[in-house]
DNA sequence: GTGAAAAACCGCTTATCAGTCGGTTTTTTG
DNA sequence: CAAAAAACCGACTGATAAGCGGTTTTTCAC
């Protein structure tokens, strides 16, 4: 009679170290097989071939990069963008946290957005400013 | 020779299910000792206090909870707010992925904000302007 | 075709960390 | 002082990323 154990980690696209490093290699050259990757791994953590299949494995199953034959090895590709993801993750950790009043999303947002100029809060307006034309557009 | 593995968790501050829990029940009452979290757990997964002691003391090695003798027991309390620490985790996330250009954040921002409504556009609209007043303020 | 090379595929091991709890010691208080 | 409650300690479990060796399959050059 063990107990049901609840699951351990909360936020379910989160990446190790490896995988990280993959994803930025495919996302600065987009077709790679597994062996290039490894040869772009920084020299004191450049993994063998079969971690970095396995890796390449998991993010496949994650569906955050697709694959196709080439010949007689796989070509990988990211399926998702790096804005992408963080986005998707940004979304989760949101998710997470959240108690349903606004105040508490927006109130962090700014507390991110501290850390910015003047510039990049003015490019932010202009977004938002965007986005908000196309929700009244909606009503219509 | 083993070789050194590298880290397999690329965000510091996750938190698992129970410690996430722990904190809500913090964030709604501040000053509990471990019997009263336990018991402002769902029933269905009311945990042994000791299994709460050991959530607990993680957390407060995490920094995220506080403590103090009150009598014979501690008494806990949240030291990061939630917003705070929604603002810490998307920092992190931020931090991990994002490749140096402002448009990248910002267009995770937006992608975020798509799902919020016209009246919290407008919240965050005034958030902005607030703080870029604080910008100019502190340039004069 | 055949054989060597390369990659896929398989399965096992290790490390880390949250969750889980029993047992022992310490503290508190009636 | 004795009972009760909590702290403290140490072990085990389950999940998951990282890591790799060995075997099979595929490809291609000769």
């Amino acid at each position: 009679m063990t107990k049901r154990r609840s699951s351990s980690n909360v936020l379910p696209n989160t990446l190790g170290e490896l995988e990280l490093g993959v994803m930025e290699a495919l996302w600065d050259a987009p077709h790679l097989d597994a062996k290039s990757i490894c040869d772009r791994m920084p020299a004191f953590r450049k993994p063998n071939l079969s971690t970095m299949q396995s890796t390449l494995e998991r993010l496949y199953r994650k569906g955050l990069v697709d694959r196709e034959k080439r010949g007689h090895a796989y070509h990988y590709f990211a399926c998702v963008s790096r804005s992408n993801l963080l986005g998707r993750m940004m979304g989760e950790v949101i998710h997470l946290l959240h108690d349903g009043r606004l105040e508490t999303i927006l109130s962090s947002f700014v507390s991110v957005a501290a850390d910015m100029d003047e510039t990049s809060l003015a490019e932010l307006e202009a977004l938002i400013a965007m986005k908000k034309q196309e929700l009244e557009g909606r009503n219509d």
